[in-house]
DNA sequence: CCGTATCCTATAAGATACTG
DNA sequence: CAGTATCTTATAGGATACGG
């Protein structure tokens, strides 16, 4: 892990955000973990219908990696057909409150940034 | 982009976020942001040094599309040596300020996870 | 000092097919 | 239904060398 220690770097700060950073840096983590926060409960194919675009494969390892993260709790019914519900816990609860002002600054924005900018040499 | 448009997610929320995933997706940016906070005016040197590790090609792409995402200032002194400054802009201390509960988050947790947990079938 | 220019590689992720 | 198993590809990022 990348952790610094440097009087002039925050270190506490940084070595917090490089931690998320591992456990949300997946492509589709955070639609994963809202589309998991608007229901207690979500089955398999429901998320991949709610989150247009991914394949099973990448759900699915997803989903291990949040689990074993402690972010998210896998419950399988011994039934047939199967049924697998995936739910947050009470720490990936949490992690979705501390994106809301990540995606408050997100949205402010004028949508279609990454413009090259006039080049200001003084 | 990835823009949901489902009753069952709450687009804005999301659209925010992956609009913000992007802009610090990057694998350093985020401690290039922490090292332009404590720190009015960096240079290029003093960010290579801040963050350990850097290489200069992707210490300069990094800052390059900052730049153009509108959250990191360049000013460019024609003299000899050349002398470059790097500033936050405005929006950039906001994003900054929105990163810090991610952080306490991040903080928050056992250091080491991603365990295998016991597989739990019901 | 502040970068580019090349070349290279590892990894994430996509496509597709198949199974308990 | 809820995944695995393969195979392939794109891209980010690393190493190194050089230039204004």
């Amino acid at each position: 892990m990348t952790t610094l220690n440097r009087p002039d770097t925050p270190d506490a700060h940084i070595c917090g955000i490089d931690t998320v950073m591992e456990v949300i840096g997946g492509k589709w983590k955070v639609l994963i973990l809202w589309a998991l926060e608007t229901q207690p409960r979500r089955r398999f194919g429901e998320l991949r219908r709610l989150v247009p675009g991914i394949t099973e494969k990448v759900l699915a390892s997803h989903l291990r990696e949040m689990e074993a993260d402690g972010i998210v709790r896998r419950v399988a019914y011994d039934e047939v057909p199967p049924r697998v519900e995936y739910s947050l816990t009470e720490d990936g609860a949490r992690l979705n409150d501390a994106l809301e002002p990540l995606a408050v600054w997100g949205r402010g924005r004028p949508a279609g940034r990454r413009a090259p900018s006039p080049p200001p040499t003084v």
